[in-house]
DNA sequence: TTTTTAAATGCGAATGATTTGCAGTTAAAT
DNA sequence: ATTTAACTGCAAATCATTCGCATTTAAAAA
């Protein structure tokens, strides 16, 4: 059963995570809380539906989900991601850990990878005409089946 | 210097590896050819460019486009991907071989990494929850600057 | 080769995700 | 408390992609 935090609380809670530059609003307070508390990573549009259950009357725009995911993603709190298997992007708050997730095609699951099948880069980035390039980050996606949609295949 | 080779030549050209159930128009020959020459994977936009500079006059639809590659995806004859770094699909013929690319984030080069790091997958594989997950595919995108986009950044 | 027919095309309109312009708030610096 | 740059709500605009429908065409059948 969950807990009823006030608003006062979730703000201090996040003060440490919480990058300078980027202004603490009620509603970046709320779509940080969202993500934080998100066991998957999330598109614009699944935050935005959270955002409205807690907001049954409050004016709530779509945009001022996009516009703070965006600032958000140049602070470098939050991934954005857009899967192979998905039409969507999709973010999450950026842990430093997990990263990679494996997506079923049916159901839209996702699971995520522990650890980094990649984090030796070195031996990829061997390839001829990648000496000089500046590596930022990476991706990797594996999609298929879940178990569960496997079974109602029949 | 390129050859000029006729509209008739081409057809024969690809008649091997031109699937069955598929049907052959000029339309659907003419963006063969133009993924069977690309050496990037392209955008449905960047073959329509492509499609109307040897297309001046006759009428071309866009639509035509997405609608060939979908059939040549379900066909098998291409594949179609979803970089993260972009918010575009691309497309190439698949030749089951090259499937992962370093991409540019600033000019949006695309350098494809030879070989597959992933070529193992079982070891990833065994994160606890994909037990029973079905894999029909993976993904992989590295991404950063290139050598020129480095040196423009000064 | 002509006929037949399912599949493909052109065109424009529809969709869905994301972005943007603008006037009215609001966080936070003074 | 005042000021101001940043943020928000709202609606309209974009951009990639898909779809409906009347017309055309590849290729199967006669």
């Amino acid at each position: 059963m969950a807990l009823k935090i006030s608003p006062e609380t979730y703000v201090n809670q996040i003060d440490n995570s919480w990058p300078d530059g980027v202004k603490k609003t009620r509603q970046r307070v709320e779509i940080y809380n969202i993500l934080s508390t998100a066991k998957e990573p999330l598109s614009a549009a699944e935050i935005f539906a959270r955002v409205l259950e807690n907001n049954k009357e409050a004016g709530y725009a779509f945009s001022t989900v996009y516009r703070s995911l965006l600032a958000f993603e140049k602070a470098g709190m939050v991934t954005k991601s857009v899967l192979v298997s998905e039409d969507t992007a999709v973010y999450e708050l950026n842990s430093g850990k997990i990263k990679h997730y494996a997506v079923c095609l049916k159901c839209h699951k996702k699971i995520s990878l522990k650890g980094c099948p990649l984090s030796n880069l070195r031996p990829v980035l061997s390839t001829e005409g990648l000496e000089d390039f500046m590596v930022t980050g990476h991706q990797i996606e594996i999609y298929g089946y879940c178990k569960n949609c496997r079974m109602d295949m029949v």
